[in-house]
DNA sequence: TTCGTAATCATGCAAGTGTATAATTAGGAG
DNA sequence: CTCCTAATTATACACTTGCATGATTACGAA
């Protein structure tokens, strides 16, 4: 007799690859990191263990490519805010912030995501490497919005001043960013937001809370 | 025959349970959280493993109290740093800034330490509960001393401007002192102390360099 | 000294870990 | 239709994990 159902089917690595990669990130984000198992993850995107080893070379490899993929997703989400509506330097600027500083960017598994890849930053080369690129890019972004707007309002400074302004406006979003992640309760929606454009503001000498008022 | 040399040592319940949390942060500030294992954490405290169920409900146990006692040490530095030397409000809030941003307090291991627990802090609740009030701790003791400041310059602001800018002034040096944790070569030593100490000036509108100065 | 007891140790166990291997099987090439 | 091959599965292995158990042993009390 022929057999109707087919017991699996074959998918173009690429959809498999996504699929692990999916699976693994939300399952880190509900259990942590721990619960990352490669049994759980095969369950979790409905195939057989083996399909880790066929896929990645190692668990530590596809771990490596999930924190990639959370990273650059994050970024992709921050870069829309950025980009989109107005060209005008402040509202740019301002975007970027509330962008990163609301939902689905602040977010608890987001953050707990995060948390989880960054012990392994400390002791995997290619970890810290991955990292550092996500760090940097996000902060010469930031520098860029920073130096149009201060540009614009006739405020010119120094490449040392624009370093750390940049370092410190990256700072206050990523310590924004972390706390409403892990402890959401501790504030008010849009509090977080309001904050942050505040605080840029007052760290550029610049007003942005007018911009940040559109939709 | 008398066995001269004993085969260990009985200690007071105290010491034990302080070498195993000692142990078990130097494990995990070194290797991470998933190198804190029963048998690693025993031997580098030289004794057996069953000393952990002894000393400790579970090795879960054993984790949150390290986790306590991790944080309290850090609490306690910043403490040190601010109640020291002078009393005058600007230079008690800038030195609590710069003690906040250079080592011990900023270190690789710390921070290291800190992300790996974070992780677990997403699904215990105890853990949840001591982050809550670490958190609050700081943040709460930052805010005292910028209504000092503040007050002294003759700049008063309302309780919610103040909870703001307590988040704000919390969050820039909770995100400079992770990055200088995890990316120690990013940063010229005393540069994020430098900083912080503008941006929280900055922040309050109210120039902190000069008191930042002293040794 | 003797003895009791709590601290400490050595060992074992069941469950879970990542990885290796060989058997299956889907789906296209000929 | 018939192979061939690579994707997929199923299973097993060696190892680690946290925890339990029962045997030791230090050390103060009597």
């Amino acid at each position: 007799m022929s057999d109707s159902t087919p017991k699996f089917k074959r998918e173009p690595a690429e959809h498999r690859r996504e699929a692990l990669i999916k699976a693994t990130l939300s399952l880190i984000a509900e259990k942590g990191v721990q619960a990352a198992t490669v049994r759980a993850i095969a369950a979790r995107a409905d195939v057989s263990q083996g399909m880790i080893r066929h896929h990645f070379s190692s668990k530590e490899d596809l771990i490596t490519a999930a924190y990639e993929h959370h990273m650059d997703r994050l970024t992709d989400l921050t870069s829309a805010f950025a980009g989109a509506d107005c060209n005008a330097p402040v509202a740019r600027l301002a975007a970027f912030v509330v962008g990163s500083l609301t939902p689905p960017v602040v977010d608890a598994g987001s953050v707990s995501l995060w948390a989880g890849f960054l012990t392994k930053v400390h002791d995997d080369a290619q970890m810290r490497e991955s990292h550092k690129r996500t760090y940097y890019n996000f902060r010469n972004r930031l520098e860029a919005l920073i130096v149009a707007v201060l540009n614009e309002a006739g405020k010119p400074r120094t490449t040392q001043e624009l370093r750390h302004l940049a370092i410190a406006c990256n700072a206050v979003i990523d310590g924004l960013w972390m706390e409403g992640g892990v402890l959401p309760s501790a504030f008010a929606p849009d509090e977080l937001a309001e904050i942050g454009i505040r605080s840029v503001g007052a760290l550029l000498g610049i007003d942005l809370t007018k911009a940040g008022q559109q939709t």
